[in-house]
DNA sequence: GGTCGTTAGCGCCCCCTGCTGGC
DNA sequence: GCCAGCAGGGGGCGCTAACGACC
């Protein structure tokens, strides 16, 4: 699953709270047109109006506006799949189910014995229903008892009509509110989400299962609301500003970053995060026709090819020196010419060029003996000097002595 | 989106030096 | 004392991977 992009301004947040959200609103891109969450509208895709009803929270300008941020290890993972039902339908101890089938895309889950149970949700005349499987090992949200999930979102919204079942949620993202206890639906019809009352906002994104089944596939992430005071929303942290020099609208600012959600990683441009996101698969296509060495870009694959080929671009002026890369060029101009050594020991006035060199160094202070011979109780400062040494047990003679 | 420059990291090899034991 | 063997510390380069910035 890709990261989750965030963008969210007050006024958007606003939006949130007054529960219009539709997913060009909330997600609306900028100039790359790239948008995670955004899918093309689905055949189910529906421009109905919100079957919450008015539900518009008032933020007025100046009210504390919470800030969103996702938590990367707080992710959720729901499966929906529709479910036609002929007439008549047994739910066993349906107690639990929110009996509000008339609003359409109330969603209940019941937790029983610690983990959650793969449930259903009623559509209206329980002919239609989404079930709800919850894929394990990825939900572990372990404290909840009840809880209902309360769509705020216009594409679930539209999972009420008929035919247009969980169809509708493919490729569109939302928020979900998930509120732990029973009697917060008055809340939410009257719109008053109080940021402070500790409840959980999950961004939801929805795409198609598995090619040839009506199933929808949800990740959840969870937004983290915090409030600041008198200032917009996304400030701090990771989360970066927009730069402000298009036309501002009115007083919000737009800030994002696109968050990896499987390391830590966040950029500010989406070319930046995409690709990041291609160093978490194993894909390489570009490959090296003179030894079948795969590569992620073209730019390592030339760099690459230059190897073979013994062209170096880069040429010392003030040697005869010439490299392949720009770096290794730098680095022996600090080496040899600039004798810039960056790298500075702070327990002596040892001082390097490379990073490495210094850890290396750091370890003469330390003892640190990383490198573990396999034959015997000798450990090494470092791989070559372990590599050395190996060769002694091999008795292939005098190698590494000085002077021979 | 592609490219370039930069940074980081690992590995390899080398040099210089000091220590030790055998002769 | 000389020399070979070995290890410690460090210099320099080869190469890959990744990212920010720019076009």
């Amino acid at each position: 699953m890709a990261g989750t992009e965030i963008s969210v301004p007050s006024e958007q947040f606003t939006k949130i709270k007054s529960l219009e959200l539709i997913p060009e609103v909330l997600f609306e891109d900028e100039e790359d047109g790239a948008c995670r969450g955004r899918g093309p509208p689905g055949p189910g895709d529906v421009q109905a109006p919100c079957p919450y009803g008015p539900l518009q929270a008032q933020a007025p300008e100046g009210e504390q506006k919470p800030l969103l941020t996702t938590e990367e290890s707080e992710k959720h993972i729901l499966t929906l799949q529709t479910v036609q039902f002929s007439e008549a339908v047994e739910v066993q101890d349906v107690s639990w189910l929110s009996a509000q089938p008339q609003e359409g895309v109330q969603v209940t889950v019941q937790q029983a014995g610690g983990r959650l149970q793969s449930e259903l949700w009623l559509g209206q005349g329980f002919q239609q229903c989404v079930a709800i499987s919850i894929q394990e090992e990825a939900y572990v949200l372990q404290d909840m008892e009840v809880m209902e999930l309360h769509a705020l979102e216009g594409g679930l919204a539209v999972a009420s009509e008929e035919s247009k079942c969980a169809v509708s949620l493919a490729e569109s993202a939302g928020l979900l509110k998930l509120e732990k206890g029973q009697e917060e639906d008055q809340l939410l019809a009257e719109g008053g989400l109080d940021p402070q009352a500790g409840e959980q906002l999950f961004l939801v994104e929805a795409k198609p299962g598995d090619e040839g089944r009506d199933e929808i596939v949800l990740t959840i992430s969870n937004l983290h609301v915090e409030e600041q005071e008198d200032k917009p929303a996304c400030v701090q942290g990771h989360v970066e500003k927009a730069n402000s020099t298009k036309k501002p609208k009115k007083t919000k600012e737009v800030k994002r970053t696109f968050q990896c959600d499987m390391c830590m990683f966040t950029a500010s441009r989406i070319s930046s995060f995409n690709r990041h996101m291609k160093t978490h698969t194993a894909e390489k296509p570009h490959m090296c026709h003179l030894c079948l060495k795969a590569f992620r870009t073209v730019t390592l694959l030339r760099n690459h090819v230059n190897t073979h080929t013994g062209t170096k671009p880069y040429k010392c002026g003030d040697c005869d020196m010439a490299f392949v890369t720009s770096g290794e060029l730098v680095r022996h101009r600090r080496y040899k010419h600039t004798h810039e050594k960056p790298f500075k020991c702070s327990l002596c006035k040892y001082a390097s060029v490379e990073a490495s060199k210094l850890k290396r160094h750091v370890r003469s202070h330390t003892g640190e003996r990383p490198f573990q011979c396999l034959l015997c109780t000798y450990a090494s400062k470092d791989t070559y000097k372990l590599k050395r040494h190996m060769r002694t047990h091999s008795g292939s003679g005098s190698v590494g002595v000085s002077g021979i």
